[in-house]
RNA sequence: GCACCUCUAGCUCAACUGGCAGAGCAACUGACUCUUAAUCAGUAGGUUCAGGGUUCAAGUCCCUGGAGGUGUACCA
């Protein structure tokens, strides 16, 4: 019904002569400039700005308006005594949610709000449909993620929330320039995947009739650049995993890898915690209630013993049986977990993970959950790598890369009996990749660092569908 | 995947143990030249997520399906 009455008020714009989607207009200000210094704008210079109309307060020749750019709203005065009878009768026709462009000085009304009193008033573009209810806006979760447009137009703390994930983005990307780290581009579709545990979704090439897999990570494409002696390397990598969606997993996601030749996972920590600092400079954060420290150093806790300090158990060197026991013992459910890296993990997110708040980097992870990874200098039995945690989530991954291609093959081998065993996300053999840390790959540090996440701390945001503009949902129907 | 919850006007929400489907905002008509959740008078607006069942009677109870949320599983 509303809609109708809006094309019905299209219609009759279009009679008066109006047309209600203009090409161009000048704006000589953003709301936001006005407001941030007022008295350089009251009484003074004439302005334009442009905007959605958010709400309306018609009193027969005048009216007021709330209009919204990008950043800011603001009221705008319209007199029929100014704008003139001809405008005013579109001014008439206009529904909230139209853009509009005013020009005229800004002046304080009788209960001091700042204003701009309109000379002349410009109809830019009709909106066709009405928009939520400005008091209560959209709630409604199913909608505000399906039309995202809608969302961001009512919730002004939505708008923030990608702005900082853009603002995040670039400070990691600019410290790492900074580092002169370069820029590239992977492929998405990868014939053969790998890089992380984890199930991927496949396609198909019709012309070269090939199976293709969306990557679930660009782990071993960049490895190859560091083999073909690009020393620094990062990309922002959207990555595709076929797995559940929760709070802190979606089917497509973006992490941001960095590899660094002639560097090992101590010259990464240091790195990730410079990142941090700069996207948190007062060095301290609250997540949902929760004080988050980022200064530096970060507290390092080591796989095997957290698990010892926090249980009492030392779960090294055990075979499968007597870790099913001691998860039995800690009340651990590991019915689907097969193998023993497997229940090992789980052990550990189960007892240590969670409590984890302030910033921590887990490091020596057991070889058998860790197959890129190169063994531990002086540890057996251990690799060198660390994951930061942060508010209980892990935010990343990294290690001092393995090259050494003969472990590398053999590590491949170990996957490939896990998948034969039932382990459906076990590595595929990667041949390709072999040969080339054949040709000889430097000692290299690397991290993958989960974009999602970390903006997901960082703006406070309790899910993961709160920082992805556009999170999967099931098609409408 | 499983469990629980939700789905009513464009939006936010009501409707008792089954008994005429309602309010605010938005919209429409009229009044109003400093209002701001404008005000005042009036009007209109519904496949109650879809389909089936029980009943004299279903928004409400039952079954099937859909979408969303929360938790859990899976997921490094």
């Amino acid at each position: 019904m509303l809609e109708k009455q809006m094309i019905e008020n299209l219609k009759k714009m279009r009679e008066l002569g109006e047309n209600p989607y203009k090409y161009r207009y000048d704006i000589t200000h953003s709301i936001k400039e006005i407001l941030e210094r007022p008295d350089d704008f009251i009484e003074k210079e004439v302005v334009s700005v442009a905007g959605r109309v958010i709400s309306k307060r018609r009193h027969g020749k005048i009216m007021f308006l709330d209009i919204k750019d990008e950043m800011s709203k603001m009221q705008v005065y319209l007199r029929k005594d100014d704008i003139g009878a001809d405008i005013y009768e579109i001014a008439k026709l206009m529904d909230i949610g139209d853009i509009i462009g005013v020009k005229g000085q800004i002046f304080k009304t009788k209960t001091e709000e700042l204003t701009v009193k309109s000379d002349e008033f410009t109809l830019l573009s009709k909106s066709l449909k009405p928009l939520p209810e400005k008091f209560h806006g959209l709630q409604d979760k199913e909608i505000r993620y399906r039309k995202r447009y809608i969302d961001l137009i009512m919730n002004d703390d939505v708008k923030a929330v990608f702005f900082k994930r853009s603002e995040i983005i670039e400070t990691i990307r600019k410290i790492l320039k900074g580092y002169n780290f370069l820029e590239v581009e992977t492929p998405v579709l990868q014939p053969v995947y790998g890089g992380a545990f984890a199930e991927p979704f496949t396609t198909h090439h019709n012309a070269q009739d090939m199976k293709l897999y969306l990557r679930i990570a660009n782990e071993l494409y960049l490895k190859r650049l560091i083999v073909g002696g690009i020393n620094r390397v990062f990309e922002f990598a959207k990555d595709f995993r076929n797995e559940g969606m929760d709070k802190t997993h979606n089917p497509e996601f973006t992490q941001v890898e960095f590899y660094q030749a002639y560097a090992d996972y101590e010259d990464m920590m240091n790195i990730v915690e410079e990142i941090f600092e700069n996207l948190v400079p007062n060095g301290s954060i609250e997540y949902q209630g929760q004080k988050i420290d980022f200064k530096r150093p970060w507290k390092r806790i080591d796989f095997y013993g957290s698990i010892k300090e926090k249980t009492g158990f030392d779960i090294k060197d055990k075979t499968v049986d007597e870790l099913k026991d001691i998860a039995k013992k800690l009340h651990i459910d590991i019915e689907n977990k097969k193998t023993s890296g497997k229940i090992i993990d789980e052990i550990f997110s189960e007892t240590v993970q969670n409590d984890l708040i302030n910033p921590t980097f887990v490091i020596n992870q057991p070889i058998d959950i860790s197959p890129l990874a190169k063994m531990h200098r002086d540890i057996p039995g251990v690799v060198e790598r660390f994951e930061p945690i942060i508010a209980g989530m892990e935010v990343g991954n990294a290690f001092s890369e393995l090259n050494d291609p003969l472990e590398q093959e053999q590590r491949f081998n170990e996957q490939v009996k896990e998948r034969k065993l039932g382990d459906s996300e076990a590595f595929e053999f990667d041949i390709e990749f072999i040969e080339a840390i054949k040709y000889g790959m430097p000692p290299t540090g690397g991290v993958g660092l989960g974009i999602d996440r970390i903006v997901m701390i960082l703006t406070d945001s309790p899910s993961i569908r709160d920082v992805i503009l556009f999170p999967l949902l099931k098609k409408e129907k």
